[in-house]
DNA sequence: TCTGGGGTCCTAGGACCC
DNA sequence: TCTGGGGTCCTAGGACCC
């Protein structure tokens, strides 16, 4: 018997949250926008509705406010990382085999299941929107990139409500169903790749599956070419389990972050650029691991044309592995006085924390004695114990200022409805 | 006035090794 | 005239994802 995965998907993942402790913003349309109150990054059935596009930049939309009654959200992630992990945990009872692949979404591996799929995966939707609140749609196929496109099709349309599955089509309606898919959908196909591919004359999903794996290796290389296969129904690519969130080690950890206003003086800069080293730190410790370089980087903003543009980074290697935020901040701080360049407006700053290895795994350095390592390591763990408590930034660098003005804008942001008690009682005022 | 943030994987090319 | 074969590691850049 071949590999049975899902994919589960939250239906306008942060709209919805935000509908569930806001029933007000039921039946409207409602856009929640990226940091700084910039980006449209989530929009409903209602805001679709109206032509927003996915990602365009939220003064394009604004209009519709006044003549459509749209309604607009800063993003508020502490709300939708916890709703996040209550869906993933009611998810995993479905399958002792779980991958957690974004915010909203999961893969589950099913081979093996016996019992009738379509049920069960009706069943937990059911259960997800009586317990959380949250609506879903589960796609069911082969491989991957199936149970991917097996999702899109469920979202699309109505009639399978909010489930749909391979297994249960022939060959040729299977088909029919792709060719009525552009090709742009399918898992891995992005914007560069669809023109190439229409250069070729492969437009719709049909059209991949059935393109020779020769041609498409040896024109796009492995990764298309996996794809086509699992199209196909060979699976390729396996499920990457996810049970404990503190074991996944990432391979590299960025924090930047654009200004609310822009940003002239080196000082201001430098106080941005310390507090975004102190959270990447902070997430470098909670996995655990140590870093071999550092990379810091300034850049004006890009959508200025008519102003005169500068971009500059610097990649800082460090001679023993660190997580101290001290010395990060330390290193960061003289990296960015490299790059700066007066004169310029700059709109955002961002550093990398890259070379990550176990921190188990760190050499000392010849001449930093013992108790200099555990002094720093207890320093740390205590920082970040107060923030965890007390909450982010209770304790932290002096450098990275007291009352800065460039930080991000953020105006509409909801209560912390399921993280803070005192913010608790807002969601009954909503009612 | 106003345009996000955080990741992954693959490939090519250069430096270096025996 | 004419100059091997096989390998590793690192980095930059490009493509993709949500």
């Amino acid at each position: 018997m071949g590999a049975v995965f899902a994919l589960v998907d939250g239906n306008n993942f942060y709209v919805s949250c935000e509908r569930v402790f806001n029933p007000h913003l039921e039946g409207k349309p409602v856009v929640v926008l990226s940091n700084n109150d910039g980006c449209i990054v989530a929009r409903s059935q209602e805001a679709r509705a109206l032509g927003i596009r996915m990602g365009a930049p939220f003064f394009e939309a604004k209009h519709f406010v006044q003549s459509h009654g749209l309604i607009w959200l800063s993003s508020n992630y502490t709300l939708y990382g916890d709703m996040s992990a209550r869906l993933m945990a009611l998810l995993g009872e479905l399958s002792p085999h779980q991958e957690i692949y974004s915010i909203d979404e999961c893969f589950l591996d099913l081979t093996g299941i016996r019992s009738d799929l379509l049920a069960q995966a009706q069943a937990m939707r059911k259960r997800i929107k009586h317990y959380l609140g949250l609506p879903t749609c589960i796609g069911i196929g082969s491989s991957k990139t199936l149970a991917k496109l097996a999702n899109h099709i469920a979202k699309k349309h109505p009639d399978y409500k909010g489930v749909f599955s391979w297994q249960h089509c022939n060959r040729l309606e299977e088909d029919a169903l792709m060719s009525s898919i552009e090709v742009s959908e399918v898992w891995g196909v992005g914007r560069r790749l669809t023109i190439k591919l229409n250069q070729l004359g492969i437009y719709s999903v049909c059209d991949l599956k059935y393109a020779s794996t020769s041609l498409i290796r040896k024109r796009f290389g492995v990764v298309l070419e996996r794809t086509v296969n699992e199209l196909n129904g060979v699976s390729c690519l396996d499920l990457e389990e996810t049970h404990d969130e503190h074991l996944v080690r990432k391979h590299q950890i960025i924090s930047s972050k654009s200004f609310g206003k822009p940003v002239h003086h080196l000082p201001e800069l430098q106080e941005a650029v310390v507090s975004y080293i102190s959270r990447a730190a902070e997430k470098l410790r909670q996995q655990q691991s140590f870093c071999s370089h550092l990379l810091v980087y300034i850049r004006t903003n890009p959508f200025a044309q008519h102003r005169e543009q500068y971009a500059k980074s610097i990649t800082i290697p460090l001679i023993t592995g660190k997580d101290d935020k001290r010395q990060l901040a330390e290193l960061a701080s003289q990296g960015l006085q490299k790059i700066y360049c007066a004169g310029y407006a700059y709109k955002k700053a961002g550093v990398m924390l890259l070379g990550l290895y176990p921190a188990h795994q760190a050499q000392d350095d010849l001449f930093c004695t013992p108790p200099e390592r555990t002094r720093s390591h207890r320093l740390m763990q205590l920082m970040d114990q107060l923030n965890h408590t007390y909450g982010s930034n209770t304790l932290r660098l002096a450098g990275a200022g007291l009352r800065p003005r460039w930080t991000m804008r953020s105006l509409q942001r909801s209560p912390n409805y399921t993280t803070a008690w005192n913010e608790l009682a807002q969601a009954y005022a909503n009612r």
